[in-house]
DNA sequence: CGGGGGTTTGAGTCCGTTCAAAATACGTGG
DNA sequence: CCACGTATTTTGAACGGACTCAAACCCCCG
């Protein structure tokens, strides 16, 4: 399980304004949603939108926090790299989340890397930005609190997976998770799912090795579950793969 | 390690006032440690001292959040129970702690139980009294932002331990960890821990089962690592466990 | 003294890992 | 556009850690 592989460079591309808060398409589900029209005007002034290609990082590992990233468009991994090399992806997230508060509010550096894994496209606000709102807004404070629980929610769900799930079962899981931002319907009218995750980032999250991946593949694919042809994955019944999981004991 | 064991019963004890969160010795560790002197009035005139014997649940899973607790003196674990009747201790907690905010905050019901594991003392405060407060004092928002987002992070390293280490290193960890607050000194200058937890707890603690704790027991004392004798740990050498840990790749 | 839960021990099995090699996909330069 | 070199993925074989199931043991308590 250990991979040495590279870390991908950490570059910014910055994108000029004409993007505004206020205005933005996700702000009713946004953390800034429950701003008072007077704090916008700082909000606009200090926040950037940023543009990230795939494999590029929005928040480096290690790294003191310097603000927070809310994500207008894209997918990303988190990902945390230990001392001896392994690599795990702590989780998969997309549009209208906010990454990096975590490091900002414990005031440690980013415990672990944020990764687009498609072109991404992020609004960044600095720290001290987000500190004189959050002292003058305590709604601010509550909509990230709220994140926090679900996102620690989440994380335990994750470690009874990791624990009482065969592989298998996890991958479906996985399959499952990804369906709701990476599904299409075929001409046949099957469920085909583009994955945005390589087979080793596949393995880094479900907690085990490409290899293993690769088994499990062709395991799926031989038991008529789904077909794998490079990251597209075509499940003809859906039943069968919620079937991996309730075989196992979770419904 | 499926378990079905008893879930013992919700009983809370309260005792009578005397107690003052303004005077609370552990006051200045404390989340309430940023609030002004006005907001001690509303505070405690809500707040009540709880005491729970080892084995009662302080918060139980599934329920709604009509408040959350501050950990006076005493242990307790964090255990979920899935529908398949799996058992997992998500984490172990002690004096300084507030736990069952994750609910009041994310709104649903409790994801865990939080349990006594020795006689315990809690500072409830209800939820609308939280409510008010968090309403008046940002500060206090930002307490409870840094405790959601060290807790997060220490869910992630729980996370990375379980998927790349051993159980023995596990094992080791968790005595390392417990040493905090339980360890005292033998006669002979030698490391004692006495553990809080059973061994079916241990188990659930390191996502194992007990038939495996009671092997790396026997392996640990084989190797001279520790010896042990019920729920009393002895550590010659402290070296020894620290190798168990280093020697699998973690610092 | 006789339950009864918790703990330990034993034997066998399986899932997932490891290590090694082959096959495939991929990007790059000619 | 094709050929080449590299990285990723797949396959194979063997090993090993941890699980399961079962029985014995032990300790605490009634």
């Amino acid at each position: 399980m250990t991979s040495g592989d590279g870390i991908p460079e950490l570059r910014a591309i910055p994108v000029g304004g004409g993007h505004y808060c206020a205005g933005c398409p996700r702000l009713s589900e946004s953390l800034w949603s429950v701003l008072e029209p007077e704090h916008f005007a700082t909000l606009n002034a200090a926040r950037q939108t940023r543009v990230f290609e795939a494999g590029q990082l929005l928040v480096a590992q290690g790294q003191p926090c310097d603000g927070i990233h809310c994500i207008e468009s894209g997918e990303f991994a988190l990902r945390r790299v230990d001392p001896a090399g392994n690599n795990i992806v702590l989780r998969l997230g997309g549009p209208g989340e906010a990454v990096g508060y975590r490091a900002f509010f414990s005031g440690q550096v980013h415990a672990a890397s944020v990764e687009a894994l498609t072109r991404t496209s992020s609004c960044f606000v600095p720290a001290s930005t987000l500190r004189e709102l959050l002292g003058k807004s305590t709604r601010l404070a509550g909509k990230f609190l709220t994140a926090a629980a679900r996102e620690l929610d989440e994380a335990d769900e994750t470690r009874i997976r990791q624990v009482f799930l065969p592989v298998r079962a996890r991958f479906a899981h996985l399959l499952l998770c990804l369906r709701e931002r990476h599904a299409n319907v075929d001409s046949d009218g099957a469920l085909v799912i583009s994955l945005p995750l390589s087979r080793q980032d596949i393995a880094a999250s479900l907690g085990t090795t490409p290899e293993t991946v690769a088994r499990t593949v062709g395991a799926l694919q031989h038991d008529g579950v789904a077909e794998f042809r490079g990251r597209t994955v075509r499940v003809n019944d859906l039943d069968l793969l919620l079937d991996e999981l309730e075989k196992v004991g979770l419904g």
